[in-house]
DNA sequence: TTTAGGG
DNA sequence: CCCTAAA
């Protein structure tokens, strides 16, 4: 139920005028499709919330090819199971209250109250409770002075804050109470203004140490960083040069790990999110709209080249017509508002054909644009020795994903090493650092864009590809093939030195190559059988949370078509320039002009480069179902047939599955010598061609002929 | 958004 | 599988 509603309310949040046709759609789906699995795509479209559940996708798939991709540990499941969605609030105000519905920049800046807010984006897990403030409606206020805010994911401790330790938290810890999942680092703030590109570095350190301080208290703490912080903090081999202040990431290494112990699983899921992101208002002072935003990207870009961040730039008209659609605040009076178009579109699709929500809602994000570019800072990982035999039921993987963190060393267990008795080097990777973001949006957006924003930022990065580097004393091992012995990783001293990063695709091949890949000593339970894609893990959860109401499976002939072991395309693409880096620059249309003259993403086409999906050949069980329908629906009715037999097969749309009758058509029609893949029992192959022929004769009657129909009233066989 | 086809 | 013209 509690989804039908964010259903609802999705919609809201997408009230943003006619988008022009624009490359960011594309760019979405794109990014989707490196996975090369449409299911992602997909998932999101069952709840009408098409940015949490790209979040989650990514977090599921980043997790999954970092931790799953061989193995296919249990956590997978945990990956899978959960629900990933955005919790923003204002830090800076004391309030308690969510502040969700309220547009992100709810004071005109001018009236110099916007400095002290700051928002902070969680990256949660959502899996069971649903708090209603976390509904993606947005409202806008009805200002209409257009001003950018910028905000800068970034993580400047190496804190490592777990779950548990979010417990803890005394004073935010209220606000954590709704959203038990979420955590972690604290972020920087960046002001947007031109000025403050040019802090000095001096800060830096004390900054630093301050926020040490700050964090042993409480996990949350928000700093107000410059451009040039950030920058610093960037290059992961600074670290070395800062050891002293950032290794303490300890307060949390000693946290005992969150997942239950009973489901080894659980812990993954709980602690997947993270991404949180504070941000600062740039305008103390404010200037014009337009103005500020060239003279912010200015300041910002140069600065910045090095590091990954994803800026936005909405354009006044997004603002203006986000502002008008919302200027109630009360969803149902948004709804009022809504143009007829989008009213009839959301009630016409509500469940159903929800599959249309997400293309509609994905259009509305034409208008952005999303590059990669280089030169970012690396995501970290931090691992920490195991305490816990993997044998035993602590199995918990503690994956966390933390944001764009610069820690000055990677940051390890402070557990002492455990050292297998069959020489196995244990680690735990507690957390997963998300690479830093940047983000630059109107004011006067409302925090449903703003959450959809940052979740883009995140998508794409994640989407991007990642790659895991690792760590031995701040710095990189890059020879893949050496032992974890040679590099004396399985000594326990040296293990507790040991930090991975997640590193945008590139040139090298991942670190699974290394037969001592640690991933293989990670805690997996292979007892679980994972037939599931791990990345795709909407299909159970999500549809039914979804769709309480609508048949999500006909267990009873349902095919489970996730067989198909799905291989992560490993992006080992040999021309990404600066493999450490990848920024998301995201440019409205209106603003491009103004964008024009920076040397934006000179970056290696190939982030931006889409890939294809994933082939995913189907199985003989799905061609039956594809069979089975089309011998019911016809050919030319590939909605239905996608509907009847595939709605919860995530990939597969009704395009693929014309490509698939198409190809089974010509299969059926070749030698069984000519024919490649896995056979098609001939069986089928006489029904595909017996279909065709009928369907072909029957072109215009619909199937009102029991000629091959002999279940008419049958029960639809879906394919999972 | 779907369909229908070519690539 | 992708891309798209058409509908």
């Amino acid at each position: 139920m509690v989804f039908q509603k964010k259903l609802d309310y999705g919609f809201n949040g997408y009230q943003v005028p006619a988008v022009p046709r624009g490359s960011r759609s594309v760019r979405r789906r794109r990014l989707f499709k490196k996975n090369g699995d449409d299911s992602q795509m997909c998932a999101f479209d069952l709840n009408g919330d098409e940015s949490r559940m790209c979040a989650f996708d990514l977090l599921a798939t980043l997790a999954g090819e970092l931790l799953l991709e061989k193995e296919r540990s249990p956590a997978s499941c945990n990956v899978s199971s959960g629900r990933t969605e955005f919790a923003i609030r204002k830090d800076s105000i004391k309030q308690e209250q969510q502040d969700e519905e309220h547009s992100f920049k709810q004071e005109p800046c001018d009236q110099g109250s916007c400095d002290e807010s700051a928002s902070v984006f969680m990256l949660g897990s959502h899996s069971q409770s649903h708090d209603p403030s976390s509904m993606d409606y947005s409202h806008a206020k009805e200002d209409s002075t257009p001003r950018l805010a910028s905000v800068i994911v970034k993580s400047e401790k190496p804190k490592n804050t777990s779950y548990a330790e979010e417990l803890v938290v005394d004073e935010d810890g209220k606000e954590y109470e709704n959203y038990p999942h979420t955590i972690h680092e604290t972020r920087h703030v960046e002001g947007s203004s031109p000025g403050s590109a040019e802090s000095h570095d001096g800060k830096v350190e004390d900054e630093i140490e301050r926020q040490l301080e700050v964090e042993q208290r409480s996990t949350k703490s928000l700093k107000h960083g410059t451009v040039s912080d950030i920058i610093h903090w960037d290059d992961p081999m600074e670290m070395d040069t800062k050891p002293p202040a950032l290794a303490s990431s300890d307060s949390s290494a000693e946290l005992p790990m969150y997942g239950s112990a009973q489901n080894p699983c659980s812990s993954f899921s709980r602690c997947r999110d993270d991404v949180k992101v504070v941000s600062k208002d740039d305008d103390e002072n404010s200037s014009g709209c337009t103005q500020r935003s060239t003279s912010t990207l200015k300041s910002f870009r140069l600065p910045c080249l090095g590091d990954r961040r994803i800026r936005k730039l909405m354009a006044s008209k997004y603002r203006k017509s986000a502002s008008t659609i919302t200027k109630d605040g009360e969803l149902s009076n948004s709804e009022l508002d809504m143009k007829p178009v989008f009213r009839s579109r959301k009630i016409c699709y509500t469940r159903q054909r929800s599959q249309r929500c997400s293309f509609k809602r994905r259009k509305l994000f034409e208008r952005s644009k999303i590059s990669i570019s280089d030169g970012g800072t690396n995501t970290k990982v931090v691992s920490d020795s195991f305490e816990k035999g993997i044998s035993g039921e602590e199995t918990g993987l503690g994956a966390t994903m933390h944001q764009g963190s610069r820690v000055s060393s990677p940051v390890i267990g402070h557990k002492s090493s455990m050292q297998s008795r069959d020489s196995h080097v244990k680690l735990r990777i507690k957390s997963f650092k998300v690479p830093e973001l940047f983000i630059e949006i109107p004011e006067t957006a409302t925090v449903g864009s703003l959450k959809r924003t940052v979740m883009d930022a995140v998508t794409a990065v994640f989407g991007g590809g990642l790659r895991v580097g690792v760590l031995l004393h701040g710095k990189k091992i890059r020879d893949d093939n050496i032992t974890l012995l040679q590099t004396g990783i399985s000594c326990d001293d040296k293990v507790e030195n040991l930090g991975f990063t997640l590193e945008p695709a590139t040139v090298h091949p991942p670190l699974s190559q290394s037969s001592e890949d640690p991933r293989c000593l990670l805690p997996c339970d292979s007892s679980q059988p994972v037939t599931r894609n791990p990345l795709v893990p909407a299909s159970d959860p999500g549809v039914s949370e979804a769709f309480p109401d609508s048949p999500v499976t006909n267990s009873g002939n349902s095919i489970e078509s996730n067989h198909d072991s799905v291989s992560f395309p490993a992006d080992t693409s040999p021309e990404k320039s600066t493999p450490d880096s990848k920024a998301l620059v995201a440019i409205p249309a209106t603003s491009l002009e103004a964008l024009a003259m920076v040397p934006l993403h000179r970056k290696s086409k190939r982030s931006e480069v889409v890939q294809r999906r994933i082939r995913r050949p189907f199985s003989v069980s799905e061609v039956e179902a594809l069979v089975q329908a089309v011998e019911r629906l016809g050919t030319g009715r590939w909605r239905d047939v996608k509907l009847r037999a595939f709605e919860n097969a995530k990939h597969r749309t009704y395009v693929d599955l014309k490509d698939k009758w198409k190809t089974l058509v010509h299969t059926a029609r070749i030698s069984p010598q000519q024919r490649r893949g896995e056979p098609v029992p001939q069986e089928l192959l006489d029904r595909v061609l017996a279909a065709h022929a009928y369907w072909s004769q029957h072109q215009n009657k619909h199937h009102n002929n029991k000629l091959m129909l002999q279940q008419q009233s049958e029960p639809p066989c879906l394919v999972h």
